[in-house]
DNA sequence: ACCGTAACTTAACGCCGTTACGGAAAGGAC
DNA sequence: GTCCTTTCCGTAACGGCGTTAAGTTACGGT
């Protein structure tokens, strides 16, 4: 009610008019092209407007990546009712490896680059720990669940080396197709196709001998 | 023989010390923040004097890279000489590991990096297909050797899908870990061991089951 | 002795992210 | 209604970047 309220309304439709025109650069041409000055051209204020609401501009940029992670957390929800936790693993993989490929320049940013000075994430919602919103920490909820299953081999009982196995083998994928798949020197297979079979064969060779 | 060699010796000359200067900021910096500037100033030229011996900067650091990257392609050499071709596959996963380990800022560039315009490597030394310098052409060939051995499982035929999950395995440890090493997020497991852990797992996942 | 050419420098262009600063407009106080 | 303060935003500019254009110097060939 009240003028007051007006206002902060407006500056956050502002916000939002100025992560909608950088998201539209971002995902056609990557981190590095997008221009503080394209930005502004498009919502028609001038380049400095933007420091109003943004301290910089990987700031705009987190901020848009913090808010589109935010669809791939919704369906990890969704995964976390699957009750066995070698299938959980691998649907979460599959649901992974979707999401950066339709979000590469995102993925990239995220996940590709070392961001030397990012500390704080703060207020973008995603609470360190917690499952619902934190990935590696859902993650590292299954495989404890693994684990406790009992279904895998003994000398694997590190919860995050496992983790970090896990990770690593989708992100190996997409991250090589994202940063190469225009390399005609190797010729590529699907992206898709490949992580299947990476998490596949890893989960055989993490899992006991069985009798099938 | 005459002066006519002196000058082009001299040309060569300057050309090392280019790549020299431009090694040490890239070690210590990485890509973006070598500046053809910077450069010359450590070789004491003007910046333009670069623009004699390369085209860009991007043409530098690349120089540079596949210098560099020979080194590795030396040690592939010595691994082509084991016989079983699984224990040849572990080896040279581990070479890749402790190489992308120890020159962090090179691989980001080789194999994190979406290069947009980069079709020639023309004068690199590095011939497409190769086993010899070509190390996806080297990777390929001990997946085929491995895939004759007939170890493998019967499903696992595709020698490039076998060699990029191969690939993906180590470059996602490997590559992960230089991009996030920094984010106190995750409790970092050391790489080695994980890279090690994975391939382990992935290759007994591709194998036929043993009676061991 | 002359000339052409190759090597190099100086100056500048057009970008970039970001900051300093000034002005305008709007809300609250009286 | 008037005054003041706060918020919002634009103009101009800084220092940096990769790169190019144009000028200068020095040297080998003849």
């Amino acid at each position: 009610m009240g003028p007051r309220d007006r206002r902060s309304r407006e500056k956050e439709e502002l916000k939002d008019k100025i992560l909608d025109a950088a998201r539209e650069l971002f995902v056609a041409e990557g981190y590095e092209r997008v221009t503080m000055r394209k930005i502004a051209e498009r919502i028609e204020y001038s380049p400095t407007a933007i420091y109003l609401h943004f301290p910089d501009k990987l700031a705009v940029i987190r901020a848009l990546c913090d808010l589109d992670f935010m669809t791939l957390a919704k369906q990890f929800q969704k995964i976390a009712k699957i009750a066995d936790p070698i299938e959980r693993l691998r649907q979460v993989g599959r649901a992974y490896t979707a999401f950066a490929l339709s979000h590469p320049n995102h993925y990239q940013l995220m996940f590709m680059t070392p961001l030397a000075g990012v500390d704080k994430s703060a207020g973008s919602g995603v609470e360190r720990g917690n499952p619902e919103v934190d990935a590696y920490a859902f993650l590292k909820w299954i495989v404890t669940d693994a684990i406790a299953s009992g279904r895998l081999r003994p000398e694997y009982k590190d919860v995050d080396e496992l983790a970090q196995m896990s990770w690593a083998a989708v992100h190996g994928v997409v991250s090589l197709y994202i940063a190469k798949c225009d390399d005609d020197w190797v010729e590529w297979r699907p992206a898709k196709k490949t992580a299947a079979a990476l998490i596949d064969a890893m989960l055989r060779g993490l899992l006991r001998e069985s009798k099938t």
